[in-house]
DNA sequence: AACATTTAGTGTATCGGTTTCCAACAAGAC
DNA sequence: GTCTTGTTGGAAACCGATACACTAAATGTT
């Protein structure tokens, strides 16, 4: 079932049939359109995606890599994303990366041979000579939720350092003074250095000094998360705050507090990252910095797609504005307005 | 940059330069090969994946269609089914059905003209002709999740019969006396058929009549959910117990008992559908019916690549087994062995 | 030495579309 | 009546691979 065939039968060239799918009706009276038409929905003609594909450069498919499938958070995004493409005529094709430098080579390199239009990425950030040649030779490619430092690139971010300071200037605010940041061990991500700089700047602004920093550093891969919180908590024994700067970081946080005994938010506060579905069920009800997740998968989209049609340069940087959820964890009032800062 | 450029640097035919990138030495010397993988290295070239596609009929892309891709469950499935394909050497396309008959019709038609090697599919139950027809014609699929009636079909499921046995059998065990199951109100859909019949046959397992159900529904796309449950509370006021049938209703149930500040497991005890990340942190810690999402990932992803290959036969029902983790939300000890039926 | 067989490699059609260039014809200009 | 212009449509090249049908040379057989 070719074009071939419904040319056949509808008595026109191969020609006239794909000017009359691809909308272009310059050469063609109604009467033939229609004849068209007609023999496509008999024969339940299916355009074959490849060969168009093939002989006109545009594949109208997106790759999108996340480096961490596992993450609920993705779910959100992949979410807008995928209603994005949708909506501008796009098909989506995932991958993973899973943090891991020499899978993100390879599937960028099948995504390209798969003539992929564009592709958004959540970069694991160690791969810095990749991300600025795929730049430098203008590949249609948005970063998403971390920063590639090239000010070529077209980034999708959420505003980190932004984040990190309300979480800790409201736990300040509410009489903490020994607040703690918990995260991953990792150099190469934007994120965790922001949410970091946020953490730090909030102490400072609070009248602290770089001595009060409290930073308990976790390695990403390990099994052994909440162990090492527990013995983190007891070599600072005196914290009476912790700023947990992900979802999967904070749920070992509350699961080592329990552990040790400690009461929330009575004994030691704890603000989340990331908003979910599960925060407000916890207990206690757990106070977080909210990601606008489906709208960072939508602008992305949004950008590529733009990009590929050329309306938009390549350089862009969209920060998206986090926001703080007060429940009881944090031991503030629930309820209470959200806090900015300066 | 095409596979002539190759030929002409190595100074070879086309058809040369194909079979060895295809790993066919069957006409070679290892001199040629070596000049061939030399001129392929030195020229960075990459095959045009359309261009193979489109003669070869084969693209080496699955496709996965899931009904609800904003249930972070799926985030689970879906690296299982991206492992898979990504080590059997295929590429995933995915899209979101959204539980709409219409899109999933529109994105089937899709996933074909883009020539998908075939797919993985999470029905939304609506659509009987159209998997009839897609089964009738061979058209290679895997039925994710949710069974689809038509003894040709190839279904990757977990028991939902027996999952829901187990957990209302475990309530009963444990000394309740009226137990309500909670779920959307959906004729389509085959996992809320199956766990509505695990609810009944361990009621009658147990001595108890058709006259002892006591069936909660929700719509499923309504955003007032809670106000529905708390409703339902309200009617049924004497239930001890409540099984919830997936993850989202099972945060729902959570929070309409709290609002009416209804103790669990003292008043009323709750089993869920769907072991989480957060299951555990809840308050009470949740007793859960855990699906094995990645591995049932990897079974969809290995069934349908089989049947590409034509090693497996059409036709097939992976069932998967649930697990009952027990909590302290059910009333139950902790640690308890987990209960089989009968 | 003559012929058959095996090995190494090539030429070209093909997959299913798009696009460029050209042809046929009608209408309007002079 | 010829020339120009505009409209409708088709023939064929092309996108970049694969695969079939071949050939030329080397090797084996008797």
């Amino acid at each position: 079932m070719t074009i071939a065939d419904v040319a056949n039968r509808a008595n026109v060239s191969k020609t006239t049939v794909s000017r009359i799918l691809n909308g272009n009706y310059a050469h063609t009276t109604e009467q033939t359109r229609d004849r068209v038409l007609q023999a496509i929905k008999e024969l339940d003609y299916r355009p074959n995606a490849l060969a168009k594909g093939l002989k006109s450069m545009k594949t109208n498919v997106v790759g999108i890599m996340l480096s961490n499938l596992k993450n609920p958070f993705w779910s959100t995004v992949l979410e807008g994303v995928e209603d994005t493409c949708h909506d501008l005529g796009y098909n989506l094709m995932i991958c993973n990366s899973d943090e891991d430098e020499q899978l993100e080579e390879e599937y960028m390199r099948e995504f390209r041979m798969r003539q992929v239009d564009g592709v958004i990425i959540n970069p694991t950030g160690k791969n810095s000579p990749l991300y600025d040649s795929l730049i430098m030779e203008q590949y249609p490619i948005v970063f998403i939720n971390r920063r590639v430092q090239n000010e070529n690139a077209s980034n999708v971010i959420v505003d980190n350092v932004k984040g990190a300071y309300i979480a800790v200037n409201h736990l300040l605010r509410y009489g903490r003074r020994k607040v703690a940041i918990c995260m991953y061990r990792n150099a190469y991500v934007s994120t965790w250095k922001e949410r970091l700089e946020g953490y730090k700047q909030a102490l400072l602004a609070n009248g602290f000094s770089e001595s009060d920093l409290i930073i308990m550093e976790l390695e990403e891969k390990a099994d052994t998360k909440k162990e090492s919180i527990i013995r983190l908590l007891k070599k600072h024994a005196d914290i009476d705050a912790i700023f947990s700067t992900n979802n999967m970081i904070t749920l070992e946080v509350i699961g080592a507090l329990r552990e040790l005994n400690l009461q929330v938010p009575a004994q030691i506060a704890v603000v989340g990252y990331d908003e979910t579905v599960w925060a407000k069920y916890l207990d206690p009800p757990l106070t977080t910095i909210r990601q606008p997740g489906y709208q960072m998968g939508q602008r992305a989209a949004h950008n590529l797609i733009e990009m590929l049609s050329g309306k938009q340069r390549q350089q862009a940087m969209d920060m998206l504005e986090p926001e703080l959820i007060v429940r009881a964890s944090c031991g503030a009032i629930p309820g209470d307005t959200v806090l900015q800062p300066n």
